[in-house]
DNA sequence: TGAAATACGTCAAACGTTTGCGGTAGATTT
DNA sequence: AAATCTACCGCAAACGTTTGACGTATTTCA
């Protein structure tokens, strides 16, 4: 058994009450019995129970983050990966704790279903990460628990979010290539393309267009599975061979994009241009490396874990808004200026 | 305010007791009461209290997961996300919950500077994943917590243990290339070669040139950092041209063997043969796909899992031992016989 | 039919903290 | 010198459960 606040007073014969406010820096002992106390409690190894502090201050200094995919496909993310370590190192650094399940991938139906961390250990507050389902998110308004989102827009409920300014990327990945002189620029990868995420990039895509006065061609545009670059920037390359340039929408599928013309003995960046988004430990370890789309992951995790924090001790008055975070393109060997 | 069991006791006009007792399934309450009890808290959306629960039991239904690298290192090795997503699947479904965290890469100095979910939280039992420094086992040890340790073997402490048979690993992968017909094959990449997974690889490595009679050559292996396959395996060749097949140490280190290859205009395989161990995903998606050796990282992290809870179960009587998880290779296009 | 067993509930203590309230000194003010 | 403050500490309730030890009816057995 680990030693108790009871045991410490016992020991020096003053009572708990006494200890609890000499180790918690409270006013009303003095300075030499909080110095004996403090001492006491180092010899003895205490430590508190955090349940039983918890019982009273209904706090538990934990928070959970949840996601809806499978487990396996959300760790093996490189993007969320960065985002996740960075929201661990922001609570470890507020002396908080972090819990993380999936929902499972299916849609729940009741709070009861909610992962046990956030129904059962009352967790403080909960992250949301990645795309989830409106009506997950419903549950957890009812249990009325402080929440942010993470790299996801909800049209609905209004809710407080950090995100990725997509768009703006879409937009500046397509100039720098616009102003490297490609015109026939083909995008490629993602479903479903009419929205989230991988929408909103393309958006940028087509802002770009416009600005540049480049006719928005449908053809050059090729929806796939979520890690099938692969065909679809074949398919794209059957339709429309004048193409010079390949976007996809993420790092994986512009790999998957660089294999396919290299099946192709197409030669990145003097055949085709190729990039993606992200900035991925990958893309920059891919042959050639992969001019691509960077955002601090890191950084957003660490933002959105603060953001949270401020919601738990400021009585969250204030309404929901958006954090968006900015991009840079960094530009690597996949890119070139066209041939002509 | 969430419905407690008083509330529900007020309804029904029974004392708390009743309702525990109904609610746990715990004889001593009449089927029909049981019933109306449960139907009630079903309405009233009553979920037990963790914390409450926790302190009477003296068990938090949750564990612990350490490591020792830093947080984004940990989570972006493919290796280790896939055991992650095993053992949170398992203990989902044994609904545990689970805490993770760095110890942040330095040395501990007491107990007080293990991450707060262990001395404050109290988990159940707590897993270690990956080396880890042989002093904050023992700081471990002193809090007499139930823990399991994967994929890391330790002489000293003897604690229970779910590891790859990496020596064997490193044998299977040797002798199917000589079984190409390669007969001078480097070793590359992985500090320090003299301990731990690595180690064990390059064993089993010489286990099987010992096997097919062919001399164990010390130039032809190669120390490196562990993202630094590309340099090693440049040296490897400058110094030993005759070299037909590079083994990496892992994966990653392998890809990078295979990026250095064609930098100096050699082809994999036609004129070299590359492999590495842990198929990771990139593995496979890599150009030529990467033969490797297999293991099923996310069935070991279920088995540590479970292993773990039944710790928890059994008053811990049985003797630590060691779990070792069978690999297999898996032949891709990277290697293929010699030239000649 | 009286005693013993059974079934169903209540009581209250316990888990380890925090915290408002009250009390007793000694110090300071009139 | 009496009255008022402060500073320090003790008391006890509270947080929401679980659980062993007792009570009562009701049934069962001899």
């Amino acid at each position: 058994m680990r030693a108790t606040i009871k045991d410490i007073a016992r020991e020096i014969g003053v009572n708990v009450a006494t200890i609890s406010r000499a180790l918690n820096n409270k006013p009303g002992v003095s300075a030499e019995l909080q110095r004996k106390i403090q001492k006491k409690a180092l010899e003895m190894h205490y430590s508190p129970h955090g349940q039983a502090r918890g019982l009273v201050t209904q706090r538990t200094e934990t928070i959970g983050l949840i996601f809806d995919s499978e487990t396996s496909s959300f760790l093996s993310n490189p993007f969320y990966g960065g985002v996740l370590a960075g929201i661990e190192s922001e609570l470890r650094r507020h002396n908080f704790s972090l819990m993380f399940s999936s929902t499972g991938g299916h849609k729940l139906d009741s709070v009861a279903d909610l992962p046990k961390f956030i129904i059962e250990h009352r967790v403080d507050g909960v992250l949301i990460v990645g795309s989830i389902d409106e009506r997950n998110i419903r549950l957890l308004h009812e249990v009325q628990l402080p929440m942010l989102m993470i790299d996801y827009h909800l049209e609905e409920n209004p809710i407080d979010t950090v995100i990725v300014d997509n768009r703006r990327a879409g937009k500046m990945l397509t100039d720098y290539l616009v102003g490297l002189g490609h015109r026939h620029i083909a995008f490629v990868g993602g479903r479903p393309l009419d929205e989230g995420n991988f929408y909103e990039r393309l958006c940028g895509y087509r802002d770009a267009l416009q600005e540049h006065e480049i006719p928005y061609r449908r053809e050059l545009i090729q929806e796939g599975e979520l890690e099938g670059g692969y065909e679809s920037a074949q398919q794209v390359l059957a339709r429309a061979p004048e193409v010079t340039a390949i976007m996809a929408c993420n790092d994986a599928n512009a790999c998957a994009a660089m294999r396919a013309m290299v099946s192709k003995s197409l030669r990145v960046p003097e055949d085709i241009s190729i990039a993606g988004f992200d900035d991925i430990a990958a893309a920059a370890e891919s042959w050639p490396p992969l001019t691509t789309v960077r955002v601090d992951k890191c950084a957003m995790g660490r933002t959105a874990a603060q953001r949270l924090l401020q919601k738990l001790k400021n009585d969250d008055t204030t309404p929901p808004y958006e954090t968006v975070f900015p991009t840079e393109v960094v530009r690597r060997a996949s890119t070139a200026a066209p041939r002509k």
